[in-house]
DNA sequence: CACTTTCCGCACCGATCGTTCTCAAAAGAG
DNA sequence: CTCTTTTGAGAACGATCGGTGCGGAAAGTG
Protein backbone atom coordinates (compact mmCIF):
# COMPACT_ATOMS: atom_id res chain seq x y z
CA UNK A 1 0.00 0.00 0.00
CA UNK A 2 0.34 3.40 -0.55
CA UNK A 3 -0.59 7.15 0.48
CA UNK A 4 -4.03 7.66 -0.21
CA UNK A 5 -5.80 10.56 -2.48
CA UNK A 6 -5.82 13.91 -1.14
CA UNK A 7 -9.22 15.22 -2.67
CA UNK A 8 -12.35 13.59 -2.29
CA UNK A 9 -13.58 11.47 -5.53
CA UNK A 10 -17.02 11.85 -4.75
CA UNK A 11 -17.16 15.49 -3.96
CA UNK A 12 -14.64 16.13 -6.99
CA UNK A 13 -17.42 14.28 -9.13
CA UNK A 14 -20.23 15.85 -8.32
CA UNK A 15 -18.33 19.50 -8.81
CA UNK A 16 -17.74 17.75 -12.58
CA UNK A 17 -21.51 16.67 -12.41
CA UNK A 18 -22.73 20.47 -11.64
CA UNK A 19 -20.43 21.86 -14.57
CA UNK A 20 -21.53 19.33 -16.99
CA UNK A 21 -25.14 20.27 -16.25
CA UNK A 22 -24.48 23.79 -16.81
CA UNK A 23 -22.65 23.92 -19.51
CA UNK A 24 -23.00 20.57 -21.69
CA UNK A 25 -20.93 18.11 -22.54
CA UNK A 26 -19.08 19.62 -25.64
CA UNK A 27 -18.86 23.41 -24.16
CA UNK A 28 -16.92 21.47 -20.83
CA UNK A 29 -13.38 21.54 -21.25
CA UNK A 30 -10.81 19.36 -19.64
CA UNK A 31 -9.49 22.45 -18.38
CA UNK A 32 -12.54 23.86 -16.70
CA UNK A 33 -13.45 20.74 -15.12
CA UNK A 34 -9.97 20.66 -13.30
CA UNK A 35 -10.53 24.21 -12.00
CA UNK A 36 -14.06 23.56 -10.73
CA UNK A 37 -13.12 20.11 -9.54
CA UNK A 38 -9.82 21.37 -7.68
CA UNK A 39 -7.83 18.25 -8.51
CA UNK A 40 -4.30 18.59 -10.83
CA UNK A 41 -5.38 17.07 -14.29
CA UNK A 42 -3.26 13.98 -14.06
CA UNK A 43 -5.06 12.93 -11.04
CA UNK A 44 -8.34 13.46 -12.55
CA UNK A 45 -7.52 11.03 -15.71
CA UNK A 46 -5.46 8.86 -13.18
CA UNK A 47 -9.00 8.68 -11.04
CA UNK A 48 -11.54 9.12 -13.57
CA UNK A 49 -10.56 8.51 -17.13
CA UNK A 50 -11.08 10.04 -20.48
CA UNK A 51 -13.78 12.84 -20.49
CA UNK A 52 -16.54 10.67 -21.65
CA UNK A 53 -15.61 8.12 -18.94
CA UNK A 54 -16.04 11.40 -16.51
CA UNK A 55 -19.09 12.07 -17.84
CA UNK A 56 -20.70 8.88 -17.87
CA UNK A 57 -19.93 8.68 -13.90
CA UNK A 58 -21.70 11.88 -13.44
CA UNK A 59 -24.34 11.08 -15.51
CA UNK A 60 -24.55 8.07 -13.02
CA UNK A 61 -24.54 10.22 -10.06
CA UNK A 62 -26.94 12.31 -11.03
CA UNK A 63 -29.11 9.34 -11.34
CA UNK A 64 -28.74 8.51 -7.87
CA UNK A 65 -29.15 12.01 -6.71
CA UNK A 66 -32.18 12.48 -7.61
CA UNK A 67 -33.54 9.21 -7.55
CA UNK A 68 -32.74 9.57 -4.08
CA UNK A 69 -34.53 12.70 -3.72
CA UNK A 70 -37.63 12.05 -6.02
CA UNK A 71 -38.03 8.65 -3.22
CA UNK A 72 -37.50 11.56 -0.35
CA UNK A 73 -39.97 14.38 -1.53
CA UNK A 74 -42.72 11.79 -2.31
CA UNK A 75 -42.36 9.99 0.95
CA UNK A 76 -42.50 13.01 2.83
CA UNK A 77 -45.82 14.40 1.26
CA UNK A 78 -48.99 13.67 2.79
CA UNK A 79 -50.72 11.90 0.12
CA UNK A 80 -49.91 11.08 -3.44
CA UNK A 81 -51.89 14.49 -4.78
CA UNK A 82 -49.35 16.24 -2.49
CA UNK A 83 -46.62 14.13 -3.68
CA UNK A 84 -46.76 15.32 -7.12
CA UNK A 85 -47.20 18.73 -6.64
CA UNK A 86 -43.55 18.72 -4.56
CA UNK A 87 -41.96 16.26 -6.75
CA UNK A 88 -43.02 19.35 -9.38
CA UNK A 89 -42.06 22.62 -7.53
CA UNK A 90 -38.64 20.80 -6.64
CA UNK A 91 -37.91 20.70 -10.40
CA UNK A 92 -38.38 24.57 -10.88
CA UNK A 93 -36.74 25.07 -7.30
CA UNK A 94 -33.11 27.01 -7.48
CA UNK A 95 -30.93 25.13 -5.07
CA UNK A 96 -27.87 26.54 -4.83
CA UNK A 97 -24.80 24.19 -5.56
CA UNK A 98 -26.73 23.45 -9.07
CA UNK A 99 -27.86 24.59 -12.23
CA UNK A 100 -31.34 25.09 -13.56
CA UNK A 101 -32.91 22.76 -15.32
CA UNK A 102 -32.37 18.74 -15.38
CA UNK A 103 -29.07 16.88 -16.28
CA UNK A 104 -30.80 14.28 -17.96
CA UNK A 105 -33.12 16.72 -20.46
CA UNK A 106 -29.84 18.20 -21.43
CA UNK A 107 -28.10 14.74 -21.93
CA UNK A 108 -31.60 13.65 -24.10
CA UNK A 109 -31.08 16.17 -26.62
CA UNK A 110 -26.77 16.63 -26.20
CA UNK A 111 -25.39 13.73 -26.01
CA UNK A 112 -28.03 10.93 -26.00
CA UNK A 113 -28.61 10.59 -29.73
CA UNK A 114 -25.13 10.23 -30.44
CA UNK A 115 -24.11 8.06 -27.58
CA UNK A 116 -25.93 5.10 -26.87
CA UNK A 117 -24.91 4.43 -23.19
CA UNK A 118 -26.13 7.94 -22.79
CA UNK A 119 -29.16 6.95 -24.55
CA UNK A 120 -29.89 4.10 -22.25
CA UNK A 121 -29.23 6.03 -19.08
CA UNK A 122 -31.75 8.50 -19.46
CA UNK A 123 -34.64 5.79 -20.66
CA UNK A 124 -33.56 4.53 -17.22
CA UNK A 125 -34.07 7.87 -15.55
CA UNK A 126 -37.24 8.86 -17.01
CA UNK A 127 -38.49 5.04 -16.62
CA UNK A 128 -38.07 5.69 -13.25
CA UNK A 129 -40.04 8.94 -12.74
CA UNK A 130 -42.82 7.11 -14.99
CA UNK A 131 -42.83 4.53 -12.46
CA UNK A 132 -42.85 6.60 -9.70
CA UNK A 133 -45.43 8.73 -11.19
CA UNK A 134 -47.22 5.93 -11.99
CA UNK A 135 -47.41 4.20 -8.32
CA UNK A 136 -48.47 7.57 -6.94
CA UNK A 137 -51.09 8.13 -9.73
CA UNK A 138 -52.62 4.61 -8.79
CA UNK A 139 -52.46 5.36 -4.80
CA UNK A 140 -54.59 8.20 -5.36
CA UNK A 141 -57.05 6.90 -7.74
CA UNK A 142 -57.81 4.25 -5.31
CA UNK A 143 -58.45 6.32 -2.40
CA UNK A 144 -60.23 8.11 -4.56
CA UNK A 145 -58.60 11.75 -3.84
CA UNK A 146 -56.87 11.26 -8.15
CA UNK A 147 -59.88 11.05 -10.54
CA UNK A 148 -60.54 7.56 -12.46
CA UNK A 149 -61.58 9.33 -15.04
CA UNK A 150 -58.41 8.63 -17.32
CA UNK A 151 -56.66 5.41 -16.36
CA UNK A 152 -52.97 5.56 -14.52
CA UNK A 153 -51.04 4.80 -17.46
CA UNK A 154 -52.40 7.97 -19.31
CA UNK A 155 -51.99 10.31 -16.13
CA UNK A 156 -48.53 8.85 -15.65
CA UNK A 157 -47.26 9.63 -19.41
CA UNK A 158 -49.14 13.40 -18.85
CA UNK A 159 -47.39 13.84 -15.58
CA UNK A 160 -44.19 13.23 -17.05
CA UNK A 161 -44.27 15.17 -19.97
CA UNK A 162 -45.81 18.12 -17.68
CA UNK A 163 -42.61 17.39 -15.57
CA UNK A 164 -40.26 17.09 -18.80
CA UNK A 165 -41.71 20.38 -19.96
CA UNK A 166 -41.22 22.62 -16.39
CA UNK A 167 -37.39 21.65 -16.93
CA UNK A 168 -37.23 22.90 -20.09
CA UNK A 169 -39.16 25.55 -19.74
CA UNK A 170 -36.95 26.60 -16.37
CA UNK A 171 -34.33 25.74 -18.38
CA UNK A 172 -34.82 29.19 -20.60
CA UNK A 173 -35.41 31.46 -17.81
CA UNK A 174 -39.31 31.15 -17.79
CA UNK A 175 -40.93 33.74 -15.06
CA UNK A 176 -41.96 32.18 -12.09
CA UNK A 177 -45.44 32.85 -12.76
CA UNK A 178 -45.44 30.96 -16.01
CA UNK A 179 -43.67 27.89 -14.16
CA UNK A 180 -46.39 27.66 -11.28
CA UNK A 181 -49.06 28.06 -13.80
CA UNK A 182 -47.82 25.18 -15.59
CA UNK A 183 -47.88 23.09 -12.13
CA UNK A 184 -51.07 24.12 -11.75
CA UNK A 185 -52.35 23.39 -15.10
CA UNK A 186 -50.31 20.03 -14.27
CA UNK A 187 -52.37 18.99 -11.08
CA UNK A 188 -55.79 20.25 -12.79
CA UNK A 189 -55.38 17.33 -14.13
CA UNK A 190 -55.78 15.00 -10.89
CA UNK A 191 -59.57 16.11 -10.18
CA UNK B 1 -21.54 45.66 -59.53
CA UNK B 2 -19.73 42.62 -59.89
CA UNK B 3 -20.51 38.96 -59.95
CA UNK B 4 -23.17 37.25 -58.05
CA UNK B 5 -22.54 34.40 -55.26
CA UNK B 6 -22.40 30.80 -56.91
CA UNK B 7 -24.27 28.97 -54.22
CA UNK B 8 -27.65 29.62 -52.75
CA UNK B 9 -27.69 30.95 -49.64
CA UNK B 10 -30.93 29.95 -48.37
CA UNK B 11 -29.97 26.61 -49.44
CA UNK B 12 -26.80 26.81 -47.48
CA UNK B 13 -28.02 27.77 -44.34
CA UNK B 14 -30.45 24.64 -44.28
CA UNK B 15 -27.99 22.42 -44.40
CA UNK B 16 -26.27 24.21 -42.08
CA UNK B 17 -29.71 24.44 -39.79
CA UNK B 18 -29.60 20.86 -40.31
CA UNK B 19 -26.42 20.71 -38.88
CA UNK B 20 -26.58 22.56 -36.00
CA UNK B 21 -30.00 20.74 -35.24
CA UNK B 22 -28.69 17.18 -35.47
CA UNK B 23 -25.05 18.11 -33.28
CA UNK B 24 -26.14 21.24 -31.25
CA UNK B 25 -23.90 24.45 -31.30
CA UNK B 26 -20.73 23.39 -29.74
CA UNK B 27 -20.41 20.39 -31.03
CA UNK B 28 -20.83 21.62 -34.59
CA UNK B 29 -17.20 23.04 -36.02
CA UNK B 30 -16.91 25.68 -38.56
CA UNK B 31 -15.24 22.81 -40.65
CA UNK B 32 -17.97 20.67 -40.76
CA UNK B 33 -20.29 23.63 -41.94
CA UNK B 34 -18.10 24.39 -44.73
CA UNK B 35 -17.84 20.93 -45.90
CA UNK B 36 -22.27 20.10 -45.38
CA UNK B 37 -22.94 23.53 -46.66
CA UNK B 38 -20.70 22.71 -50.15
CA UNK B 39 -19.46 26.70 -49.72
CA UNK B 40 -15.87 28.14 -48.98
CA UNK B 41 -15.27 29.20 -45.71
CA UNK B 42 -14.36 32.33 -46.79
CA UNK B 43 -17.74 32.75 -48.48
CA UNK B 44 -19.74 31.08 -45.33
CA UNK B 45 -18.03 33.99 -43.02
CA UNK B 46 -18.47 37.21 -45.57
CA UNK B 47 -22.59 35.89 -46.14
CA UNK B 48 -23.06 34.77 -42.33
CA UNK B 49 -20.99 35.91 -40.29
CA UNK B 50 -19.33 34.18 -37.81
CA UNK B 51 -20.33 31.44 -36.07
CA UNK B 52 -22.90 32.37 -33.60
CA UNK B 53 -24.36 34.84 -36.76
CA UNK B 54 -24.84 31.88 -38.38
CA UNK B 55 -26.35 29.99 -35.97
CA UNK B 56 -28.86 32.49 -34.69
CA UNK B 57 -29.40 32.77 -38.46
CA UNK B 58 -29.84 29.21 -39.12
CA UNK B 59 -32.86 29.34 -36.24
CA UNK B 60 -34.39 31.77 -37.55
CA UNK B 61 -34.80 29.72 -40.74
CA UNK B 62 -35.95 26.80 -38.63
CA UNK B 63 -38.80 29.12 -36.99
CA UNK B 64 -40.13 30.35 -40.37
CA UNK B 65 -40.09 26.82 -41.66
CA UNK B 66 -41.97 25.38 -38.66
CA UNK B 67 -43.86 27.87 -38.19
CA UNK B 68 -45.46 27.40 -42.11
CA UNK B 69 -45.59 24.24 -41.73
CA UNK B 70 -47.45 24.39 -38.57
CA UNK B 71 -49.86 26.77 -39.95
CA UNK B 72 -50.59 24.00 -43.15
CA UNK B 73 -51.00 21.15 -40.86
CA UNK B 74 -53.57 23.16 -38.67
CA UNK B 75 -55.65 24.21 -41.11
CA UNK B 76 -55.52 21.33 -43.30
CA UNK B 77 -56.94 19.08 -40.60
CA UNK B 78 -60.32 18.06 -40.53
CA UNK B 79 -61.43 19.85 -37.28
CA UNK B 80 -59.35 20.90 -34.23
CA UNK B 81 -59.20 17.47 -33.01
CA UNK B 82 -57.44 16.27 -36.37
CA UNK B 83 -55.34 19.24 -35.84
CA UNK B 84 -54.01 18.18 -32.59
CA UNK B 85 -52.99 14.92 -33.62
CA UNK B 86 -51.47 15.67 -36.75
CA UNK B 87 -49.47 18.09 -34.73
CA UNK B 88 -48.25 15.84 -32.45
CA UNK B 89 -48.04 13.02 -34.86
CA UNK B 90 -45.44 15.79 -36.86
CA UNK B 91 -43.36 16.00 -34.46
CA UNK B 92 -42.69 12.65 -34.21
CA UNK B 93 -42.59 11.78 -37.92
CA UNK B 94 -38.68 10.94 -39.31
CA UNK B 95 -38.11 13.54 -42.18
CA UNK B 96 -35.29 12.51 -44.44
CA UNK B 97 -33.41 15.71 -44.42
CA UNK B 98 -33.28 16.63 -41.20
CA UNK B 99 -32.38 15.02 -37.94
CA UNK B 100 -35.33 13.64 -34.28
CA UNK B 101 -36.34 15.72 -32.42
CA UNK B 102 -36.62 19.97 -32.38
CA UNK B 103 -34.04 22.67 -32.57
CA UNK B 104 -35.93 24.84 -30.31
CA UNK B 105 -35.58 22.31 -27.65
CA UNK B 106 -32.08 21.38 -28.33
CA UNK B 107 -31.69 25.25 -28.08
CA UNK B 108 -33.40 25.49 -25.07
CA UNK B 109 -31.32 23.24 -23.02
CA UNK B 110 -27.68 24.10 -24.99
CA UNK B 111 -27.41 27.49 -25.74
CA UNK B 112 -30.30 29.42 -24.11
CA UNK B 113 -29.23 29.79 -20.94
CA UNK B 114 -26.05 31.61 -21.41
CA UNK B 115 -27.46 33.24 -24.52
CA UNK B 116 -30.22 35.92 -24.24
CA UNK B 117 -31.01 36.14 -27.96
CA UNK B 118 -31.08 31.91 -28.17
CA UNK B 119 -33.56 32.49 -25.16
CA UNK B 120 -35.64 34.82 -26.55
CA UNK B 121 -36.01 32.84 -29.72
CA UNK B 122 -36.86 29.61 -27.87
CA UNK B 123 -39.35 31.64 -26.16
CA UNK B 124 -41.59 33.12 -29.03
CA UNK B 125 -41.29 29.70 -30.35
CA UNK B 126 -43.04 27.85 -27.82
CA UNK B 127 -45.13 31.24 -27.69
CA UNK B 128 -46.53 30.64 -30.96
CA UNK B 129 -46.68 26.84 -30.27
CA UNK B 130 -48.76 27.43 -26.92
CA UNK B 131 -51.17 30.43 -28.54
CA UNK B 132 -51.75 27.69 -31.52
CA UNK B 133 -52.84 25.08 -28.92
CA UNK B 134 -55.02 27.77 -27.35
CA UNK B 135 -56.92 28.55 -30.78
CA UNK B 136 -57.40 24.98 -31.15
CA UNK B 137 -58.81 24.11 -28.02
CA UNK B 138 -60.95 27.39 -27.59
CA UNK B 139 -62.87 26.09 -31.18
CA UNK B 140 -62.89 22.64 -30.24
CA UNK B 141 -64.85 23.74 -27.35
CA UNK B 142 -67.10 26.01 -28.76
CA UNK B 143 -67.69 23.26 -31.08
CA UNK B 144 -68.25 20.93 -27.93
CA UNK B 145 -65.98 18.23 -29.81
CA UNK B 146 -63.26 19.07 -26.70
CA UNK B 147 -64.42 18.80 -22.90
CA UNK B 148 -64.80 22.14 -21.51
CA UNK B 149 -64.53 20.35 -17.99
CA UNK B 150 -60.71 22.01 -18.02
CA UNK B 151 -60.30 25.29 -19.06
CA UNK B 152 -58.37 26.10 -22.58
CA UNK B 153 -55.31 27.30 -20.88
CA UNK B 154 -55.18 24.44 -18.79
CA UNK B 155 -55.21 22.05 -21.70
CA UNK B 156 -53.15 24.46 -24.22
CA UNK B 157 -50.44 23.76 -20.87
CA UNK B 158 -50.81 20.31 -21.22
CA UNK B 159 -50.68 20.34 -24.41
CA UNK B 160 -47.84 21.63 -25.06
CA UNK B 161 -45.93 19.64 -22.75
CA UNK B 162 -47.20 16.82 -24.25
CA UNK B 163 -45.57 18.34 -27.54
CA UNK B 164 -42.13 19.34 -26.23
CA UNK B 165 -41.88 15.62 -24.19
CA UNK B 166 -42.23 14.02 -27.75
CA UNK B 167 -39.46 16.16 -29.12
CA UNK B 168 -37.68 15.04 -25.95
CA UNK B 169 -38.21 11.27 -26.23
CA UNK B 170 -37.86 10.96 -30.26
CA UNK B 171 -34.47 12.23 -29.62
CA UNK B 172 -33.06 9.67 -27.44
CA UNK B 173 -34.48 7.31 -29.50
CA UNK B 174 -37.51 5.92 -28.16
CA UNK B 175 -39.79 2.97 -29.17
CA UNK B 176 -42.83 3.56 -31.96
CA UNK B 177 -45.21 2.08 -29.35
CA UNK B 178 -43.99 4.53 -26.89
CA UNK B 179 -44.56 7.46 -28.79
CA UNK B 180 -47.86 6.72 -30.30
CA UNK B 181 -49.12 5.84 -26.67
CA UNK B 182 -47.91 9.34 -25.56
CA UNK B 183 -49.66 10.75 -28.41
CA UNK B 184 -53.23 8.82 -27.50
CA UNK B 185 -52.49 9.74 -24.01
CA UNK B 186 -52.18 13.34 -24.71
CA UNK B 187 -55.15 12.99 -26.89
CA UNK B 188 -57.68 11.80 -23.83
CA UNK B 189 -57.14 15.06 -22.52
CA UNK B 190 -59.46 16.28 -24.77
CA UNK B 191 -62.45 14.29 -24.30
C1' DC C 1 15.41 3.31 9.04
C1' DA C 2 14.82 1.66 3.95
C1' DC C 3 11.61 0.42 0.44
C1' DT C 4 7.69 0.33 -2.33
C1' DT C 5 3.76 2.22 -4.30
C1' DT C 6 0.81 5.82 -5.42
C1' DC C 7 -0.14 10.61 -6.20
C1' DC C 8 0.50 15.11 -8.10
C1' DG C 9 2.80 19.16 -10.59
C1' DC C 10 4.69 20.63 -14.90
C1' DA C 11 5.62 20.58 -19.51
C1' DC C 12 4.29 19.11 -23.74
C1' DC C 13 2.09 16.29 -27.52
C1' DG C 14 -0.44 16.54 -32.20
C1' DA C 15 -4.94 17.90 -33.61
C1' DT C 16 -8.44 20.91 -34.15
C1' DC C 17 -10.81 25.11 -32.79
C1' DG C 18 -12.79 29.80 -34.86
C1' DT C 19 -11.07 33.28 -37.66
C1' DT C 20 -8.42 36.07 -41.01
C1' DC C 21 -5.05 36.86 -44.62
C1' DT C 22 -3.51 36.95 -49.35
C1' DC C 23 -4.45 36.60 -54.08
C1' DA C 24 -5.89 35.20 -58.58
C1' DA C 25 -10.00 34.40 -61.23
C1' DA C 26 -14.53 35.81 -62.62
C1' DA C 27 -18.24 38.75 -63.75
C1' DG C 28 -20.86 42.95 -64.22
C1' DA C 29 -20.43 48.31 -65.67
C1' DG C 30 -18.67 51.78 -68.73
C1' DC D 1 -11.89 46.47 -74.21
C1' DT D 2 -10.79 48.31 -69.30
C1' DC D 3 -11.90 48.87 -64.70
C1' DT D 4 -13.99 47.76 -60.44
C1' DT D 5 -15.73 44.69 -57.25
C1' DT D 6 -16.52 40.38 -55.19
C1' DT D 7 -15.97 35.75 -55.49
C1' DG D 8 -13.72 31.32 -54.19
C1' DA D 9 -9.40 28.64 -53.12
C1' DG D 10 -5.61 27.80 -49.90
C1' DA D 11 -2.56 28.79 -46.33
C1' DA D 12 -1.93 30.24 -42.01
C1' DC D 13 -2.95 32.62 -37.54
C1' DG D 14 -2.85 32.10 -32.26
C1' DA D 15 -5.53 29.65 -29.00
C1' DT D 16 -7.36 25.86 -27.10
C1' DC D 17 -8.76 21.09 -27.48
C1' DG D 18 -8.30 16.18 -25.12
C1' DG D 19 -4.74 13.44 -23.49
C1' DT D 20 0.41 11.82 -21.75
C1' DG D 21 5.38 11.18 -20.24
C1' DC D 22 8.22 12.08 -16.75
C1' DG D 23 9.97 12.66 -12.22
C1' DG D 24 9.99 14.12 -7.49
C1' DA D 25 7.25 14.12 -3.25
C1' DA D 26 4.44 11.78 0.02
C1' DA D 27 2.56 8.06 2.63
C1' DG D 28 2.06 3.35 4.05
C1' DT D 29 4.80 -1.26 5.06
C1' DG D 30 8.56 -3.86 6.89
Amino acid sequence: MARHKEFDPDAALDRAMALFWEQGYEKTSMQELVERMGVHKRSMYDTFGDKRSLYLKALDRYGEKVERLRRATADGAADPRAAIRALLTQAVARADAYPSGCLAVNCATETAPRDPDAARWVERIFAGEHALLLELVRRGQRDGEITSRLDARTLADLLLNAWVGLRVQVRVGASAERLTSMIDSALALLD
